[in-house]
DNA sequence: CTGATTATTTATCATATGTTAAAGGAATAG
DNA sequence: CTATTCCTTTAACATATGATAAATAATCAG
């Protein structure tokens, strides 16, 4: 659990009152790799934070598999979109190496909101730097070449080749696994 | 300013009393349309929300004109990168249509967050309804064709064709207005 | 109202990416 | 270790979008 902590320490502080409280709503979870942690249609129930391995968020679109994002060591990992409107999500959370990670319940962690003002802080101040990323990743696929997004990626996740299936990166870049292959060739 | 209390309404309910402190930091601006309302480089510091008229935020890539969103009538405008960051902006606000608009001075609204929870906990909530369609935007950019996206733009927005110049509209989408003068020309 | 900008469309050609199919490599189960 | 399955590359062709230029159409300033 210090890694969680250790994560949080960068947005917000916290009283050891409220790390308790949110100890107490986390459990610590190994899930082996090609498990769907979180399946289609279930309405996100659970922020997850990554101790170790890779995971992946993604969807079908006309029966294709598409990968939305990939959450690495020290990340969290949430299906937005059905968090915050209670809704079901039409995307699932795949685990793609052996993991490590902490369930935090997101019910019981919206009602320590009330009581710790400051907790609500922290999360608030995640998922501001989520959606930070989020904006900034609309303008990779809205003005860069799919070449562009590829080599950029490499740059932020230099191994991310190694680790992840080129499917699922090509998918990720909004490109189909045949372009990304011929991109990988020229030089 | 009761329009801006009428939308807060639908995220959640704030005391009199918080209110007053928020209409205390407060602006009303009136600005006659092609004002850039912020320019490049500045840090966001003001939260927008427009009464009236239309803006958007555009940026340059290359010395080209690529507008990155569009906002209408009782929406929130904000240069999200910025505020959260507290990094100066590459991207302008500009006001497309004569428009009336609350200023929320940030750096006082944030220190209203120390004093009213409530109030931190509405921001939340609007941030996170924003962080959600920034999600949905990907979405379509990553794997719906131009034409797709032109038609989601007409359904969601059907009178953003005679408000909007289609050059903005086309870079919007992420294509060329050449492109999308080909795509309404199809039928 | 008129001329000058600015926005939009149309045409032509170039190019990146999609589609389909097949072959070669790598991983996995038994 | 082998056979099967899954992943990745390569090839050939189709198509959507980009780039450039020119022609209309619309808007704006005087």
């Amino acid at each position: 659990m210090q890694q969680l902590f250790q994560y949080f320490k960068q947005f917000s502080p916290l009283t050891a009152e409220a790390m308790d409280a949110i100890a107490d709503i986390c459990k610590l979870l190994h899930v082996a790799k090609h498990t769907d942690l979180q399946p289609i249609g279930h309405t996100c129930k659970t922020i997850y934070f990554l101790n170790k391995g890779i995971a992946r968020i993604y969807y079908y679109k006309d029966g294709i598999d598409i990968t939305e994002s990939f959450a690495f060591e020290n990340d969290i990992l949430v299906r937005v979109e059905s968090l915050f409107t209670g809704r079901p999500s039409r995307k699932a959370i795949q685990v793609l190496e052996d993991a490590e990670l902490v369930a935090i319940d997101a019910n019981q962690l919206f009602q320590l909101y009330d009581r710790y003002p400051e907790i609500e802080r922290l999360f608030r101040k995640i998922f501001e730097a989520a959606h930070v990323e989020t904006v900034n990743r609309i303008e990779a696929l809205q003005f860069h070449t799919a070449e562009e997004r590829y080599k950029a990626l490499l740059n932020e996740e230099p191994n991310i080749i190694q680790r992840v299936p080129l499917k699922y990166i090509a998918s990720y870049l909004g490109i189909t696994q045949v372009s990304l292959s011929r991109i990988r060739s020229q030089r």
